[in-house]
DNA sequence: TAATAATATCGTTATACAATGAAATGGTGA
DNA sequence: TCACCATTTCATTGTATAACGATATTATTA
């Protein structure tokens, strides 16, 4: 299932990955992710479920959303957020087997 | 695959989870986790294949150590420095599927 | 059209990270 | 034990991130 060989990735996507994970390397933004998962969520139900101000998760948000790990649209007065594509979700998925792991 | 339901993390694996995303989204520690991939190698491989100094490299390696990412051992005067475990690399190969994808 | 709800932005301050070059440590072999 | 190789540590400097609270924007509803 691995590969003997290094991993071959191109300068191109270890900096597109890198950039990826470091959004994703902050606790409140993995939180996020987490609450988020597959749904498609309101900034401020997200605000209740992860904790921190308002104004924090909206900062964190946008960084998500730079970094196009989420994306957002409007509905009203409200933003949904959701996670931009499948393969992320999938990484999480990884993640949390490599995390959550019960050693 | 996926589940419908948000992500259950645990707040304390979710910090686990994002120190770890954090060391590796580094451009240059990603860079090295790629080229020692399953085999073990000395530092002064890893220089030689990331590029800049033995000195970063060193810090950088330190980090990944810290956080428990790689190990290391010495052999004779060199030290030789592996990815600590298989779930690693898994996210690694995630990673790969991810960000390295025709599109 | 004024009040309110949902979200974003701004200015500030504190803290963390990254890179560099120089010096220190530890191992090996003449 | 001296010189050399491999690696780490240190001090410094610059840059990036994080959190906070206040204010601004946009949409809805009365």
């Amino acid at each position: 299932m691995q590969e003997a060989q290094p991993f071959e990735m191109k300068e191109e996507n270890i900096n597109k990955a890198s950039k990826a994970l470091k959004a994703m390397g902050h606790p409140l933004r993995l939180k996020i992710l987490c609450v988020i998962g597959e749904r498609e969520l309101p900034v401020m139900d997200i605000v209740k479920h992860v904790g921190t101000t308002q104004s924090n998760i909206s900062q964190h948000i946008d960084i998500l959303r730079e970094k196009e790990i989420i994306t957002s649209r409007r509905e009203g007065s409200k933003i949904l957020c959701k996670v931009r594509d499948r393969n992320i979700l999938k990484l999480m998925d990884a993640m949390q087997q490599t995390f959550c792991a019960i050693d």
